[in-house]
RNA sequence: GGCGCGAUGGCAGAGUGGUUAUGCAGCGGCCUGCAAAGCCGUCUACGUCGGUUCGAUUCCGGCUCGCGCCUCCA
C-alpha cells in the first residue's frame, strides 16, 4: 500500500483516494517568460515519477499542470524584449515542452493557461465575495481576508500571529491586514490592453493564486486528491489556494499536499532571485538529459538536490553500470511483480516513493543480469528503469553518446579494424599505441571474443 | 525574531533499536597478449553532550553547525 509524505500533516499517511481506483492530481507548472533552470527540471520529473508510480501502481490518473502567462515578471519582460505577452509566452511555453521532452517527462493530461480561465477566476472571485472572504481595498484591488479563513496557516505551520511577528512586507495600501492577498489587481493605465480583462470591480487582470484554485477545482473539481509544487510554494501560495478554493466552495479542497525540494548550488538554493541558476538547456548542452534525469531521481525528492558538475559525471559512470549490463540484451517483455527484485522495487516506491532505494535495486538487478546472463533479469531490469523513465534505449546507442565527441563513428571504427588487423599480426605494441590514441580522444575500447566495442568515457 | 528541516564512510545517497544499502572513487584478486568491461574480496560511517535500553547511527532532550520559509520564486 501506497505512503505519501502530506506536507498538511507533516508524516507519512496512506494514500487513499477519494474515488476507488482513480487519482486525480494537480502541480503548479512554470510561469513563462524563461528559460527552466534545474530547480524546475526537478519538479518536472519528480512529479512525472510520481504519475508513473501511480499510473504502475493501477490507478487512473488525471494530471494537471499549469502554466502562469499572466504575471508582473512576464510584463515587465515582454514590455522590456518590446513583445506582446502571447508572443513571449507562446515560446518560452515552447521551450519548456522541448527541455521536458528531453528530460523523458510525459505529458501531463491538461495544461491550462491562467489566461483561459479569467471567467472562472472572476466566478471565484464572486463567490468569495458572496461567501464574505473578499473585499474592495482602497486601492481597487480585490483582496481576501485572511483572517475570516478559520484554517489559514495550516499547510505551512505558521499561526497569524507568527506571521505578523515576522512581518517583512509593506503593507500594501488599502489591505484590511497585511497579510491579506491580491484576487483581482486593479488596472493601471500604463498597462497594455492585452493585460486588461473586464470584470464586476472594474478593469484588471487576476492575482496569481487564483488561477491554481480556479484551475484546479475546473479541471479536477472541488475536492480531488494530491496538490504539488516546490517547497517554495508551500508559503504564501498553497496556503492562499486552500483559503480561496475552500471559502468558495465550503469544502475540502486537497487530501494530500506533497512538496519536492530545492535544487541547490554550494548548498543554497538555486533560484531566479540569487542567480545561481543553470539552465535547463546549459545543462543538457554538457550531459545527457537521462544522465540528469537520474541524477534527479537518486536522491529522495524531498531532499535538498546539490548541482555540480562533477556529480553529473559521477551520475553518468552510474548510469552506464546499467546500460553495460543491459548490453546485447533485446528489448521487449513486461515487469514480473512477483519477483523477488520488482517486490523490493514496489515496496521502495510505496513509501514516500523511495527512488533512491528503487535505483539500489536496479543495481542489484545489473548484478545478477552481469552473473547469471539470464534474460529474464534483464526484463526486470530494462521494465523497472521504465517505471522511473529510465533505460529505454538501446545501451550501445547510450554508451556511445556524449559531449566532445570531435571523432565520427566510422572514424573509430577504421582505427578499431586497423588495431584488429595489427593484434592479428601480434603487433600488439601497435594495437596498444591506437588503443591509447583513442582514449586520448575520449573513447575506450572493449575486447571480447565477439569483436572490439567502443565507448565514450 | 517566529516556524520548520537536516547533520551517515573520500564523494553522492538510502535505511535500520542488535546481522551487507546502493553508486562513484581506492585497494587486492580472477579474467585479458596487455587493457577495458565484468566477477570475487576489501578499507574509510553514522556532528556533539547527556538520557531511555541488556544494547542506539536508529528513540528522547540539550548543544553546535548548515539550510529553508516568513517577499517574487519550482
Amino acid at each position: 500500500m501506497l505512503k505519501i509524505h502530506n506536507s498538511l500533516a507533516r508524516e507519512k499517511q496512506e494514500f487513499v483516494p477519494i474515488e476507488p481506483g482513480r487519482v486525480r492530481m494537480y502541480v503548479c507548472g512554470m510561469t513563462v517568460y524563461d528559460y527552466c533552470h534545474l530547480g524546475h527540471a526537478r519538479v518536472l520529473v519528480v512529479f512525472d515519477m510520481v504519475v508513473r508510480w501511480l499510473r504502475a501502481s493501477g490507478f487512473q490518473v488525471t494530471y494537471v499542470r499549469n502554466i502562469t502567462d499572466i504575471d508582473d515578471k512576464i510584463i515587465r519582460r515582454a514590455a522590456e524584449n518590446g513583445e506582446s505577452i502571447r508572443a513571449l509566452t507562446d515560446r518560452f511555453i515552447g521551450h519548456m515542452h522541448e527541455d521536458a521532452t528531453a528530460l523523458g517527462v510525459e505529458k501531463p493530461t491538461h495544461e491550462p493557461r491562467a489566461t483561459d480561465y479569467v471567467d472562472r477566476m472572476l466566478e471565484m472571485i464572486g463567490r468569495l465575495e458572496r461567501n464574505g472572504y473578499a473585499y474592495l481595498s482602497g486601492n481597487r484591488d480585490v483582496c481576501y481576508s485572511v483572517r475570516k479563513f478559520a484554517g489559514y496557516g495550516r499547510l505551512s505551520g505558521k499561526s497569524l500571529e507568527d506571521l505578523r511577528a515576522g512581518e517583512r512586507v509593506d503593507v500594501a495600501e488599502g489591505k484590511h491586514d497585511p497579510l491579506d492577498f491580491v484576487l483581482w489587481k486593479h488596472a493601471k493605465e500604463e498597462e497594455p490592453a492585452e493585460v486588461k480583462w473586464a470584470s464586476p470591480w472594474g478593469s484588471g487582470r487576476p492575482g496569481w493564486h487564483i488561477e491554481c484554485s480556479a484551475m484546479g477545482c475546473d479541471l479536477l473539481g472541488e475536492h480531488f486528491d494530491i496538490h504539488g509544487g516546490g517547497q517554495d510554494l508551500q508559503f504564501p501560495h498553497h496556503e492562499n489556494e486552500i483559503a480561496q478554493s475552500e471559502g468558495a466552495s465550503g469544502g475540502t479542497f486537497v487530501n494530500f499536499w506533497m512538496h519536492n525540494g530545492f535544487v541547490r548550488v554550494d548548498d543554497e538554493k538555486m533560484s531566479k532571485s540569487l542567480g545561481n541558476f543553470f539552465t535547463i538547456r546549459d545543462v543538457l548542452g554538457r550531459y545527457d538529459a537521462e544522465v540528469v534525469r537520474f541524477f534527479i531521481l537518486r536522491a529522495h525528492y524531498r531532499s535538498p538536490l546539490n548541482y555540480s558538475d562533477s556529480h553529473l559525471d559521477d551520475a553518468r559512470q552510474a548510469l552506464s553500470r546499467l546500460y553495460t549490463a543491459l548490453k546485447g540484451w533485446p528489448a521487449g517483455g513486461g515487469v514480473d511483480w512477483s519477483e523477488p527484485h520488482a517486490r523490493r522495487f514496489r515496496e521502495a516506491m510505496d513509501d514516500d516513493f523511495g527512488t533512491p532505494e528503487a535505483m539500489a535495486v536496479l543495481f542489484d538487478l545489473a548484478n545478477e543480469l552481469n552473473r547469471t546472463r539470464d534474460g529474464r533479469i534483464a526484463v526486470q531490469l530494462r521494465g523497472l528503469g521504465g517505471v522511473l523513465g529510465l533505460l529505454q534505449r538501446d545501451p550501445v546507442e547510450f554508451l556511445q553518446s556524449g559531449a566532445g565527441g570531435e571523432l565520427a563513428p566510422e572514424d573509430i571504427e577504421a582505427r578499431i579494424a586497423q588495431r584488429a588487423a595489427a593484434k592479428q599480426a601480434r603487433n600488439f605494441a601497435e594495437a596498444d599505441r591506437i588503443r591509447d590514441e583513442l582514449k586520448a580522444a575520449g573513447i575506450v575500447l572493449e575486447d571480447s571474443p565477439a569483436g572490439t566495442t567502443w565507448r565514450r568515457a
